[in-house]
DNA sequence: CTTGTGACGCATC
DNA sequence: AGATGCGCCACAA
């Protein structure tokens, strides 16, 4: 078998840790996550590890502004999830002003 | 060691 | 509004 990659490294199980404090009903975007998981210049990684890391909350993840990075059904599915838990939308986007999660400050 | 890559972000048109 | 270009940086081969 081949089972998927593990996310041995460092920067991916920070990063994991901190997309599982997104409260359910909220959401976060790549950068908000890079920046608390201590790399701030690492938002692209945000999305590898979602897509490796299984088990993680990954419909909370947006990108900047609030919008679905994902392409096809993909992003509707995210969308319907979000919108199961009570997010609601603005168009294509995500009224972050109520919705995104604050992390709390390392440290 | 070098190179390619990506569920991004921001400036710009 | 949406589309395009470039910078960013860890990881895989």
């Amino acid at each position: 078998m081949m089972p998927p990659r593990k996310p041995k490294p460092p920067l991916a199980a920070a990063i994991s840790r901190v997309i599982r404090r997104i409260p359910r009903g909220r959401v976060s975007t790549y950068g908000a996550i890079a920046r608390a998981a201590g790399h701030p210049r690492c938002a692209r990684h945000v999305g590898r590890v979602l897509k490796q890391v299984g088990g993680l909350p990954w419909q909370r993840v947006l990108g900047s502004g609030g919008k679905i990075s994902l392409r096809g059904e993909s992003a509707l599915e995210q969308r319907f999830l979000l919108e199961a838990e009570g997010v609601r939308f603005k168009g294509r986007r995500v009224d972050m002003k109520r919705f995104e999660h604050r992390f709390a400050r390392a440290s």
